[in-house]
Order: C-alpha cells, then sequence, then structure tokens
DNA sequence: AAACTTGCTAAACGTTCGCTTAGTAAGCGT
DNA sequence: ACGCTTACTAAGCGAACGTTTAGCAAGTTT
C-alpha cells in the first residue's frame, strides 16, 4: 500500500514517460497536455497540477533526456574498454548503434527537442548545449590522454575529432531515421571506425 | 506593369519565402498561417487561397528546400575540382562551411522539416529519404570513380564513406546551430578533413 | 474524530488555430 | 464596352488549444 507521495511520484513519473513517447514520434508542438494526460491514464489537467505548465513539463523532458542519455553513451563501455586507441573507438562506434537500433525513438525526441533548442526557447538550447559540450568534452579528453601517452599522432586535435566524430554518429543515426532502409548500417559504421583509427593511428 | 500571372506567382513566392523563414526560425507546428501571410504582407486567408492548405505550402516548402539544397551543396565546387581526392574533400568541405556561414537558416530550416519528416508526415519523409539518398549516392559515385581510376585506396565502400561524412558534415552544422561559441569550426572541418584523407589516400 | 492537506478531475474560460464563405476591385478576353 | 475570370480580403466557423476554477474523495495530522 503505497503512500500518498508515492503514487504522486509515480504519477508524476508516468506523465513524463507518456510526454517523452509523445513528443517522440510528434514533436512538442504537436502533442497537446491532453494526449499526455490520457497516454498516462489520467486527465488533461493532471499535467498542469502536476507541472504547472506544459513548457515546466517540457524542461522536466529534456533534464531527464540529457541526463539519460550521458548515463547511456559513452561513460559505460569507454572506461571499461580504455586498453587501445582500436578497442576505444570500437567500444564507442558500438554503444552507439546498439543503442540506435534498441532505441530508435530516444535518437527522434533527441532530435525533436534539439529543434526546439535551436529555435526560440532558450532553456532547452542551454541545457542541449551543454550536453553537447560535455560529450565533446569527454571524448576529447580520451583522445587528448591517449595523446599524451603516445598511442596515437601527436597532430590530432582533439577538440576537433570530437566535434566531427559525435557529428558523424548524429548523422547517420539521423539518416537512419529518415529512411532505415535505404542506408547500410554496417557500412557506414565500418568505414566510420576506419577513418578514425587511419586519421590517431601512427 | 506586371501582368496579373506574375504579380500572382509574385505573391506565390513571397508566402514561400515568408513560411521557409518562420518556419526555419520556430518550426512547423509553432508557425501559423496568420503569422505567414502577415510575414508577406498579406492576408491570413492568402495561404489558402495560393495553396489550399498549410499543409500543401509546408510540401511547396519541402520541394523547394530540397532543390536549393541539392544546387548548393555538392554540385558547384565538386564537378569542377575532380581534379584530386585532395581537392575533392577540400571542395566538399569548403563548400558546406560557406553555406553554413553564409545561410545558417537554411540549416535550421533542413533540421526543422526533418523533425516532421521523422514523425508521422509520409509525403515530407519521401522527399527527404529521396534526398538523402541522391545525396549519398553522389558521394559514393565521386568515391567510386577515384577508386577506379585507383587514385584511393581499393578497399574503401563508397557507399558507407558517403553515409558518414555527409552525416558528419550535419552533424557538425547541428553542433553549430545549437552554441556557435562552444564549437571550433576551424578545428572541426580541419580534423574531417584530415580523417576522410587518412582514410582514402593509398 | 475533527481539522486540514493532498491528488486529481470535470467543466468551463478565453484564445488561437486552419479553413470556408461572401464579397470587392482589378485585370482580361472578346 | 461588356461579361467573365482572377487576386485577394474581411468576417466568421467549429474545433482544439493551454490554463483556471471549483469541487470531492482519500490520506494525513492533531
Amino acid at each position: 500500500m503505497p503512500t500518498q507521495a508515492e503514487r504522486s511520484a509515480a504519477s508524476r513519473r508516468e506523465l513524463v514517460d507518456a510526454a517523452i513517447a509523445l513528443v517522440a514520434e510528434r514533436g512538442y508542438h504537436a502533442t497537446s497536455v491532453a494526449d499526455i494526460g490520457a497516454r498516462a491514464g489520467q486527465s488533461r489537467a493532471a499535467v498542469n497540477f502536476h507541472f504547472g505548465s506544459k513548457e515546466a513539463l517540457l524542461l522536466a523532458i529534456v533534464r531527464h533526456v540529457v541526463e539519460e542519455w550521458e548515463q547511456r553513451m559513452l561513460l559505460p563501455d569507454l572506461e571499461r574498454a580504455a586498453t587501445s586507441p582500436e578497442a576505444l573507438v570500437a567500444a564507442g562506434i558500438g554503444a552507439h548503434r546498439r543503442l540506435l537500433a534498441e532505441q530508435p525513438a530516444m535518437f527522434a525526441l533527441h532530435h525533436n527537442l534539439m529543434a526546439e533548442a535551436i529555435g526560440r526557447n532558450p532553456a532547452v538550447k542551454d541545457e542541449f548545449a551543454a550536453l553537447d559540450l560535455r560529450m565533446r568534452g569527454r571524448i576529447a579528453d580520451l583522445v587528448a590522454r591517449a595523446k599524451g601517452a603516445g598511442a596515437i599522432r601527436d597532430d590530432v586535435d582533439p577538440g576537433g575529432l570530437a566535434a566531427w566524430f559525435l557529428g558523424a554518429l548524429r548523422g547517420i543515426a539521423q539518416q537512419h531515421l529518415v529512411a532505415p532502409s535505404g542506408l547500410d548500417l554496417d557500412a557506414a559504421y565500418g568505414e566510420l571506425r576506419l577513418a578514425v583509427l587511419a586519421r590517431i593511428l601512427p
């Protein structure tokens, strides 16, 4: 028998989950608070009761997504695989590919929220700008460390490499979302891996 | 003194331009037909008169954008610079970078329309899926030709290279749009160029 | 057990949406 | 010059939007 506060928290979580699913497939402006409430098995006023406004819920989603993104990508496998540059690159690409196969909605959601960020919503923009900065920074750190250890060429710019590598991963996912059948993921990820290695290996 | 048909065509063009500007900065669903009409100096019924519906105007935008994208990117400089792999890569990256500096709104528009494509709008999805396919195909063709001529390594997969390279360009633009100050474009484009060359040069 | 707070909803509010209709002024073919 | 078509708008339609309000059952505190 759950306490009142627990049921309230569960309701909030259900609303966030419903909103995530809907924004992922339709985008923010095409999703109504009534849709969100209905999907969560609640009324259309529930969103306003729990979050105050639709935009406040959007921010809750953004924070939730940013957090999950950072946990799922890059962190788990990369720390473990920090043995050789080859293993690092393979682990990073592998983690991305697995996530794209298992949770394509996460990428759709990221794209749709990014649209809000590119547009006029400063709060969302700040969150995603900071996320980009952290993810690039983490990749650049790994590169810089390998460079310091002499494991890769010493004329590699860690920040520049991180930027286009992260971009390539995102761009591949984007193309896959628009036309899953039109893109050979094996070839794309495979060539990406070879290109990174060709650039960094001494 | 323009004829009636000419003035009509000019009005249509102004509506499309206004819609492009608004969708680029706000997205499709956050832009109303009244906004579009007002920006074009016309009434809010003008969109329906000229295009029938808001969605028909969206499709007109998509077609316009797809066409412009294909003309601006890849075609002009690449055909001219087909002398060496180095020159080809430099020209492709240079064209992209110039466009990003001069017309950032085009990239924002592309991103927002892509959100529609990833979502439930099949017509938009088809247009962008076809555009992706053509752009990848054009890059892959250039790679395959260079490979046939023995100018680059013969173990390169043209399609795979095209996919991640196009993705990297798009991903760099995306990061630049979200936080222009946070990304060193020199480093990103520079490292991208070096990585491609490291992979393809024999 | 009484007093109060919390979780949530039904209903209604005012606004804005895309679209239709009715109308006008100007161009155009004959 | 006349009848018809075209370009466009003002006004209004019903629907859907996000939010507010009033209320109630259940939980919590005292």
